[in-house]
RNA sequence: CCUCUCGUAGCUCAAUGGAUAGAGCAGUGCUCUUCUAAGGCAUUGAUGUGGGUUCGAUUCCUGCCGAGAGGACCA
């Protein structure tokens, strides 16, 4: 449709200019408008109206049957409003498009690599994971229903300093280790605790210090099969608490609606990533006071230690193997990646930034369809855990307690406990995605519980209320036998404003896509989508009996189906019944 | 000190250089014998600050003020 309006501007067009057509920020405002004549008014001087108005004659006499109206407004903007012929089509598009609508071929062809979520075994996966993961899901959602082959990865870090505090904690608290038999719960919590208990005793004492130190360097080992001399009860410990913190990620990845096709380990990467490094001093990195570093300054950045003076490598090393792995080993089996997506918090913008520019010097190919995205922080409302320091939340404690709000809110509603269980989860999650989701990717969150499980407006839940009230609509019709499938013409009918947001749907879907990446035109659109039914649904009986009731269900149907679709494309699920 | 982000209603967020800057929450006043009122309707309220570019700036450039992140052996 826009590129017929362009068409037909520029069919009446005096001469060539750059003009652009558009939706207007407001519905009243017109379907499309151009700015063409403030265009013209510059060029050649003149009253852009007066403009406006010699153009909107012309085009008025080629435009035929496909707007209703062409008008004028504001300093000389032409405004365009489609017929209801457009808007009927529209309608059956969506019905037709069912749980595809949406769907575009913009990146067929394409196959993208997306390493998201990344939390380390041994440490409690935080609230900062939880962004990442909504984040990184969503984006490969979207890549997705614009056509890409999407292979998701997920890079834990299972050796390294963290391991090493930990298994340090487990040694000083053999007493309260959890039997095999103990729930995963009572497990994690205990790896959380010794964790806690390890990183506070580096810091504060030099001999603790000293014995992580040494079990670090163990740590690596453990991966080495010529190693025979490793400590084996740091084996055992460390078996242990490597399979209960991956099944612990496990159920989180389930429940939030994850699915990697491969999860890397960074002892894979840790050997692979010091080689890459050592065999390239001094070409690239240069020795410096016994650790081996990237002088970034050449590039404008700063300096970085790579291989740390104990000979160990730091996460940069470990980020040089983990580029290699996908290109040399993953692409082996998932096939060639066009580009390469990775999720990280911010506070690695200026980390990245210098193993990328190492990295090009390595493998410039890798270097330049990478694209490192990060999320921003989440703080919380009210600063009520600001005060307790190093206290990190976790994503668990965190879904729980917005679970245990959401039962709070339906447990007087009648349903049976497995019900409640399944709703409480799907909504806690969309609650939980949405307030991450509604905003530019990048910027910290401020997290309020309150408002994220509100059910009010500009929420997942919101949304997915919206959804069960259509639903519902639909299933009354089924059991009337309504026949909607054809969105046959209403008579006596006004176009509303919500059909003339349906066709924007997968417009969003490639914007959201094109440009910077951004989940928020989805949220966007989709709570605009709601609150036009939900006006539209406090006006209009649906199931009236009347001439107009098989066209309100299509429309119904239509909102159902584009709130799903857009759910999904988030990383939402949708409640039956809630 | 240097580098990078970012300052929009009381609060949390939107807005490919365009129109009267959109929402939600909170506040105020309405609205369920009607398909889920967890809804709807009405109403109050904002671009940190000084310049510049432009017909037009929340958006681009720049000075100042303020916040956050990063700056060698953590990730």
């Amino acid at each position: 449709m826009k590129e017929i309006i362009q068409q037909l501007i520029k069919e009446n067009l005096p001469d060539e200019v750059d003009f652009i057509v558009e939706h207007p920020t407001e519905l009243k405002h017109g379907d499309y408008s151009t700015n063409v004549a403030l265009v013209l008014a510059q060029k050649n001087g003149g009253n852009p109206r007066e403009i406006a108005e010699g153009l909107l004659k012309k085009i008025q006499q080629n435009s035929g049957k496909d707007f209703e109206k062409i008008e004028i407004a504001g300093p000389g903007f032409i405004n365009f409003f489609l017929n209801r012929d457009f808007f009927k089509k529209s309608v059956q598009q969506v019905l037709n498009g069912e749980i595809h609508y949406g769907r575009n071929k913009e990146l067929a062809g394409k196959n993208i690599i997306i390493e998201f979520t990344d939390p380390n075994p041994f440490k409690p996966l935080h609230i900062g994971h939880l962004m990442s993961n909504s984040i990184g899901e969503s984006v490969a959602r979207i890549l997705e229903w614009n056509g890409a082959t999407v292979t998701r990865v997920c890079y834990q870090g299972d050796v390294g300093l963290h391991v090493a505090k930990a298994l340090w904690g487990m040694k000083q608290n053999t007493a309260d280790v959890p039997k095999d038999s103990a729930t995963l719960a009572e497990k994690t919590e205990y790896l959380g605790k010794v964790y806690t208990f390890g990183a506070d005793k580096y810091d504060s004492d030099e001999k603790a210090k000293a014995e992580i130190n040494e079990i670090n360097k163990r740590v690596y080992n453990l991966f080495d099969e010529d190693e025979k001399n490793d400590d084996l009860n740091i084996r055992a410990a460390y078996k242990k608490g490597r399979e209960w913190s991956l099944m612990h990620f496990n159920q989180i990845y389930e429940k939030l609606g994850s699915t990697f096709a491969e999860l890397i380990f960074e002892h894979e990467t840790a050997k692979s990533g010091s080689e890459i490094v050592r065999e390239n001093v001094p070409a690239v990195f240069e020795l410096s006071d016994g650790a081996v570093v990237y002088r970034g300054e050449k590039d404008g950045l700063h300096t970085r230690v790579f291989i740390n003076s104990m000979g160990l490598p730091t996460y940069e090393s470990k980020d040089i193997g983990l580029a290699f792995y996908k290109e040399d080993v993953l692409q082996k089996k998932f096939g060639h990646f066009d580009a390469s997506v990775v999720i990280t918090a911010v506070e690695q913008r200026e980390y990245y930034k210098v193993v990328l520019a190492a990295l090009k010097k390595l493998r410039p190919e890798i270097a330049e369809k990478t694209l490192h995205i990060t999320h921003g922080l989440m703080r919380f409302a009210e600063g009520k855990m600001s005060s307790r320091l190093g206290n990190v939340i976790t994503g668990e404690s965190l879904l729980s307690e917005i679970e245990d709000l959401v039962l709070e809110k339906i447990k007087d509603r009648g349903f049976d406990l497995r019900e409640a269980d399944e709703i409480k989860e799907t909504v806690a999650v969309a609650a939980l995605k949405y307030s991450i989701l509604k905003q530019a990717i990048g910027r910290d969150i401020i997290f309020d519980r309150d408002a994220a499980v509100s059910f009010e407006g500009d929420s997942g839940p919101y949304l997915q209320y919206t959804y069960v009230r259509t639903k519902s609509i639909i299933d009354s019709a089924k059991e009337k036998k309504v026949k909607f499938v054809e969105a046959i013409e209403p008579t006596n009918w006004q176009t509303t404003d919500l059909e003339r947001l349906f066709y924007r749907f997968p417009e969003e879907v490639k914007n959201a896509y094109t440009g910077v990446l951004s989940p928020q035109n989805i949220t966007t659109l989709l709570t605009k989508i709601a609150g036009e039914f939900n006006s539209f649904y406090a006006k209009n009986k649906i199931l009236d009996d009347g001439p107009n009731e098989a066209y309100k269900v299509a429309l119904t149907k239509a909102v159902m189906h584009i709130i799903q679709n857009g759910l999904k494309i988030l990383g939402m699920k949708v409640p039956n019944r809630m």
